[in-house]
DNA sequence: AATGCGTGCAACCGCAGTATT
DNA sequence: CAATACTGCGGTTGCACGCAT
């Protein structure tokens, strides 16, 4: 059997907020906290459901939202981002302190979409308008690093999450360190030059067959461990995290990039172009 | 002043993954 | 293990507003 019936639709309001529903959410979560959505209605005295009190506090009530205009950093920031991750809107607004996915997607939607365009940019793809995709590798349309192994005959570029805060300047002079690093390192800076818009990114990707761990594991505590590990590395992160050892696969691993490059975990390739991913404490 | 149109944004809907019974 | 609820996410919708005609 299953839990007892969700909160009923019945008896519920819809549509836009009014101040006293607004101030009774407010209240009651600064005096219990977030969570809990589907008793917080009843329990706050209010006839919405758990799923609409959540986004009116997420999306408008919070006091850490950062309300007004986008910055122009703001701005690329969302672009390099979006060129990265897709319509991974939670994972963006992770990266832009104060803004809430819905608020990022709207202005993607209403700003951005039609700035890129004007700049002769597709939006989804990120390449320029009419350069046509001849080659046979495929991308989601919407994700640009599919959930899977990148396949290694197409390195995934060397970024961090530190570095998708960086400004462009610091990462010209990222990319400048990098330069003198490995001859595969060599080869990467290679592509990147090619790459006439986003010089840090490569989109030209081919999709493999998923990552399958040699031992996969059910076990429920590591699950919650590797959740843990990626929400570490997705986190909104203002100042660059201090090194550490992954245990799990982290965000930078799942989008393809090789260890040391991107991240500090250790991540191994193994014959078929895959990744094994193993933790300090295997060895 | 009235109307039409475009834009911005809050809110809803449906789905997928996860947790619980 | 299956059934069901819960949570979070992305896509979409609908309304309010401003501007042009």
């Amino acid at each position: 059997m299953g839990r007892s019936p969700c909160c009923e639709k019945a008896h519920t309001n819809k549509g836009a907020w009014t101040k006293e529903e607004d101030q009774r959410l407010i209240n009651y979560i600064r005096a219990h906290g977030e969570g809990c959505w589907r008793s917080l209605p009843k329990a706050a005295g209010l006839l919405r459901c758990g799923k609409s009190c959540r986004l009116r506090w997420i999306n408008y009530l919070r006091p850490d939202l950062k309300r007004g205009n986008f910055t122009e950093e703001e701005d690329e920031l969302i672009i390099k981002l979006h060129s990265l991750l897709g319509n991974k809107w939670s994972l963006i607004a992770g990266r832009l302190t104060g803004r809430t996915d819905n608020e990022i997607k709207n202005y993607w939607n209403t700003h951005i979409k039609r700035k890129l365009l004007s700049r002769g940019i597709d939006p989804q793809t990120h390449r320029p308008i009419g350069a046509g995709v001849t080659t046979t590798t495929t991308t989601t349309p919407t994700t640009p690093y599919s959930d899977g192994v990148i396949n290694s005959s197409s390195p995934a570029p060397a970024l961090t999450p530190e570095i998708v805060v960086m400004n462009s300047n610091q990462i010209k002079a990222e990319e400048a360190q990098s330069s003198s690093g490995t001859t595969e390192e060599h080869q990467q800076e290679q592509q990147h030059q090619q790459q006439p818009q986003y010089p840090e990114l490569n989109l030209d990707l081919s999709i493999s067959l998923p990552f399958q761990p040699e031992q996969p594991s059910t076990n429920t505590a590591e699950s919650k461990q590797q959740l843990l590990s990626y929400q570490v590395f997705t986190a909104a992160a203002a100042p660059p995290p201090p090194p550490i050892f992954s245990q799990a696969i982290c965000l930078c691993c799942r989008l393809g990039f090789q260890s040391g490059q991107a991240c500090n975990c250790q991540t191994t390739m193994i014959p078929n172009g895959a990744h094994r991913y193993f933790s300090p404490l295997d060895s």
